[in-house]
This record gives C-alpha cells, structure tokens and sequence, in this order.
DNA sequence: GCGCTTTCTGTAAGCGCTTTCCGGGTGCTA
DNA sequence: TAGCACCCGGAAAGCGCTTACAGAAAGCGC
C-alpha cells in the first residue's frame, strides 16, 4: 500500500501520534518539544524514510538552500576550477549548487537566469566573461533586475560592463600588461596573440592590456598580428595554424588564455617546431594542467578556484547599501619553460 | 510599493482582468484561452517581469524539471567530461542539472542523496566509483530505495555493486586487460602500478584486469608492483615518486587514471628519467588533455561525455519492469608516444 | 427560437510545509 | 491550595500554483 509515493510530514506526525506542527518541529528543532515526543517523531521519520519536500518548505517560507551558477562550459578546465572553488564553500554553507553551461549561447544564459529566478535560488553567480551585445545586455538585465528587487543576490566573475551588481574582477588588463613586460624584458619584440571572440570582454581587455603595455615600449602590435578563433583547445590550434601558414614573423606568441594555448602548443609540435626553441608561448589563466605541460607554460596566474569562492562569499554576504562591490584579483606572471630568452 | 518581492501569478491575473486559473492556463498553453485574453494575460507577465515560483508549481503537481548529479569532483577532469555531456542532454530536454561535488566523502555523499530527494528532482545520477565500504552502501540504499519507490529514477556511471539501478559501466576490466595485452606486446615485462585507494570499484576493477591479463601471460604483479595512493595528480606524483625511491625496476609504469598517470610523468621529469626511452607509461580514461602531452599519453580511451549522455538517457528513459539496465561502454587502448617497445 | 453540444472561464480544493495564535498543562510562589 | 507565569502542543492559515469541477457563453441543427 503506498497511497502517495512519498511519505509526508502528516504521515510522520500521525505515525508520532502527534499534530503536524508539533513534528515540524521537532524535526527543525525550532522550538523546544518535549524529549518523549521529539524522539517519537524522529523514530517514525526515520522509518517512513521521511524527507521534507524541499518545494513545500521553500513554499511556505523557508529559506533557499540552492545557489545558482551559469558558466560558459563545465569541461573548460578554467570554469571546472573555478565551480570546485564554489562548491568547497557551498557545501560548508549546506548549499545545493544547480550549475549550468550556456555553451556560449548568450540566449541560453537569459534561459537559464530565468528558470534559477524559477527555482527562487538565493544567489546567482555568473562566471565567464559577457558578451559585448546590447540586445544580450538588455535580455538579462531584464531577468536580473526583478531578481534582484526580489531579494536575489547575484554576482559575477569577470565581466563588469553594464551589470550594477557584486563582481569578482581577475585584473585581465593588468595582468596582460604584466606579461607583455614579462616577455619583453626576455628580449622579445616580435608578437603573435591568438585571441578568442572579441565580443568577449575578457578577450577584449587582455588583447588591450597586452597591446597598451607594448606600445608603451614602443613595440607595435598590428591587427594582423591578432588571431581570433573560438575560446578552446581547437580554436587555439587553428589560430595558431593560421598564423604559421601566413609564415611566422614572431618569436613569441601569446594566447589569450592558457586553453588556446594548449592548442597553440599542439599546431607548433606538429609542424615541427620546439618550444621555446623556435618560438615562446605564454598563456592566461594557469589551469592546473599547465604546469604539467612539456615545457611548462608561461601564464598569468590566477587563483581560480578563489575567484568562485570570492563570488559565492560576495553574494552569500549581506549587501545593506546594494553598492556594487567590486572584488579585483590580482593575476601574477609565472614564467616557465615556454618563454625563452631572445639571443 | 512591492507588497511581495516577487510578483504572483495571482497578481498578473488580476492586471489582466481575468482569474488566476485562466492566466495559468494562458501561461502554459494548457487549454485554449480566447486570444483576446490569453494576449492580455501574456502582455501582463511581460510588464511584471513575471516568473512562475517553480516551487509552487512543484508543488501543485507539475513534473519536475530538474535532475541532480553527484560526482567526486568537478575540477577533476575526468569528471568535467562526463557532467558535460549530461549538460548537454539535459539542456536539450529544459532541464536544469544541480552538480554536487562529494570530494570523496561518503557521508556527503549520502547528504546529497537526502537533498536531492527532498527537491524531488527528477532523476538522480550517481557519477564515479563508489566505496567498497558495507555501511555507506546500506546509507546510500536506505536513502535511494524510498526514492526509486515514489517515481524518482536513478542512474549511475562505473559503479556497480549491490546498487539495483540502471547502470552505465565502462569495461574497466577489459579495458585493462587490453592495455595490458598491449603492453605485453611491447614487450614489457616488468611493470609498476599507481593505483588510487583500493576501496574504488574502479581501481579494483582496472587492477584486477590488468593482473589477471599479466598473469595469463606468465608474467607476475606482485603486490609491491602496485602502489596506492590518492586518486589526484598529486597522488600520481607521490606514487611515482615511491616507485622510484624503491628503485625502479619497471620498464612501465600502468596508472589506473590518466590523472594519476599526469603527476607520474611530472614525477619522472622531476627525476631526470625520459619518457619512453627510460621508462613508458600508460594510464586509462583519455582525458581530452593527454592527447596534448608531451609525449602524448598512451590510455584506454573512453567516451566520457557519452557516458554521461547514456547515463541520463537511461534515467529519463521509461523502465516498465523497472529491472537493472546496464549499458557497457567499451574503452579502446589508444597507443601513443608516452609507451615505447622494449628492445 | 429551443435545446443540445462545444468551448471557454471561474471557483475551489489541495499539494506539504512553516508559523502564528491560543488554550491547556506544569511548576513555582505565596 | 490558589494564582501566576511559562512551556509546549494543536488548530488553522497561507505560501503560489495546477487542475478537476461546474457554470456561462456561444454555436449548431431542427
């Protein structure tokens, strides 16, 4: 006999020979109920397999025991650390994360923004840079702003234009900057970047960062000398194939992120050329394989799975003015054996 | 004003003029409404940046959207594989995925069980080797067993014991033979193993096959050929690193994962030895990074993402007779230049 | 134009839980 | 023993939605 598939508070209660309310709780342990009682009822909870109906709970007033993050691509080792940084704290807060990937699909975004508003989440985080798209900006302003007013806590990890909420801000810009010095004090003066969509602000500023700190020392970097493709292994390899078939005018390439450069690695290996032998490398980001790598690569470092925790403890954190706070991360440059010295 | 935080199907109605059962009908396309209507309902929900409280509709009767997936660790690369193509599935079928990491702590394991019960997702996917540990597998039973009872559906990837569930399994064991057969063919016969913790089904399996295929050929793996440690790339290192201290008799180290087998070869850089000419080594899972090692690492491959695909079909796919399916996912031994014959 | 079917629309119940509001014990004080 | 405060347990309301159920409106044939 199973009237209802799930045994509910009612069944416990009964089983007790108590009211509802009184198993209520002495399950939540809200207020004092009475040993005899309280024992009666956890005894008849644990042999129906009792467990409360999160919707019900969260219906009737509850607190929100879920966190919602969107990200670009869980399999992307640079989203996958920074989610393990999300779930450690979330898991001491006791929080179910529901963590979704847009593939990069700026209308999945807005889908998914809508249904965390659904599940009535207490937090959205977004992770990943934005798209420069006004149509895009606008769809989730749309979502967000209702959230917000509702009481949602929301935060993002590297994106800033445009979003008036709590924001966790790898110094892209800077660290960019930091490497062009890095690879120019090695003697460097001829570039290669292998760059991901432009549209991507993340993109955008580590080209600009790169570009403004070689100009500065008085090292030109021409467009022709940036190669878009998509933000993956394979974009990184066509890019890097394509700047190889134009022929390769420089003695140091930089890829926008360490994932591209993975792929630039593989195109130089097989066209034959050694690292940093014939060419240096360097990425962004310093995914944990990275240092693995033959040659280690040359990266701006940043501490990702900190960048999750940052953003999670950003949201989870009460906001009274709803200021935007800004969170800056600092990346550092780690030079390996990718990079060589310029004779 | 805002009375409530977020605006209720109840207040669209009324902004619509019509009843709350009607703007729900309107709103799900559940019966016809005269269009007359069901625009100003439409146009309303527009204007109140409206969203429906999943919660509530959970609780009303309404399917439930989402599916909740538990694996060791998503920053773990193997498991990032896997979630992503059970991303991809349930994206195409609207539902939202709720990633639990346990971080290899039965108990949190069993704890996630519990809340994913409670939010009544619709399906529950078991990710990654389970313990050998009797009591664990009585609390996760006792936790799943209701569950399966009132409709929720289970599935698990690699693990098989006492768990009545459809089931997606890679052929570990097989897999491992054929490696070792492989290996065998090189002309190896002297091998060490880094294993992780002996408690993983998977490790017993991929040992056991190894073994049984080494021993079939007469060649024996003494208990001292296997050493175990933790199932990360730092354990990889640590292993390798014992082998080593005892002084390396192997011509071929066997890593029971492509993880371990990463910090292994970063242990016998860190060490001088060169790999193949000094020593070959061959892990299992083929992680999308290996291929781009250097040398490109010899693995039993598997399809990881479709090993999630499967893994979620089989859970949102009907089972009548509710019996145990169980899909085996073949690995393939994909030689590459991490491996060398022996003279 | 009447009565029947066919289409909507509104009313109301109920999903499972928390929580407020009371009433009835209990224990302590006088 | 009476009186008071204090606890504790029960009844009931209500969270926001879906969905029978029933009633109203409209369409049809005769």
């Amino acid at each position: 006999m199973q009237p209802r598939p799930h045994s509910t508070l009612e069944d416990v209660a009964k089983a007790a020979g108590v009211s509802a309310a009184t198993a209520s709780r002495a399950l939540n342990g809200t207020t004092q109920v009475r040993p005899h009682l309280r024992d009666r009822v956890l005894q008849a909870a644990g042999e129906l397999a009792y467990t409360p109906n999160a919707h019900a709970r969260a219906l009737a007033g509850a607190a929100h025991r879920t966190v919602g993050v969107i990200c670009h691509d869980v399999s992307d080792p640079y989203f996958a650390a920074v989610a393990g940084g999300i779930m450690r704290v979330a898991s001491d807060h006791d929080l179910l994360v529901t963590l979704a990937s847009t593939f990069r699909d700026p209308e999945r975004e807005v889908a998914y923004v809508s249904m965390l508003r659904a599940e009535r989440a207490a937090a959205i985080l977004l992770i990943g840079s934005g798209f420069e798209n006004p149509d895009w900006e606008r769809a989730l302003s749309a979502e967000l702003e209702p959230y917000l007013q509702g009481g949602g806590r929301v935060a993002v990890v590297s994106r800033h234009r445009s979003l008036r909420v709590d924001t966790v801000l790898p110094e892209n810009r800077a660290g960019a900057a930091a490497m062009a010095r890095a690879l120019l004090d090695l003697g460097h003066r001829r570039f290669a970047v292998l760059a991901g969509p432009r549209t991507l602000t993340t993109v955008a500023d580590r080209i600009a960062g790169f570009r403004d700190e070689l100009r500065k020392a008085g090292v030109p970097l021409r467009t022709a000398d940036i190669v878009e493709n998509t933000f993956t292994r394979d974009g990184g390899y066509a890019a890097m194939t394509e700047v190889l078939s134009r022929g390769l005018g420089a003695t140091c390439v930089f890829a926008v992120t360490d994932v591209m450069a993975i792929g630039a690695l593989a195109a130089l290996r097989d066209h034959g050329l050694s690292v940093p032998e014939d060419v240096s490398v360097a990425g962004f980001d310093d995914i944990p394989i990275v240092r693995d790598l033959a040659p280690p690569l040359t990266t701006v470092a940043l501490p990702l799975p900190q960048l999750g925790e940052r953003a999670i403890e950003l949201a989870l954190t009460d906001n009274p003015g709803r200021r935007r706070r800004i969170h800056r991360m600092a990346g550092e440059v780690v030079l390996r054996a990718s990079t060589a010295k310029v004779l």
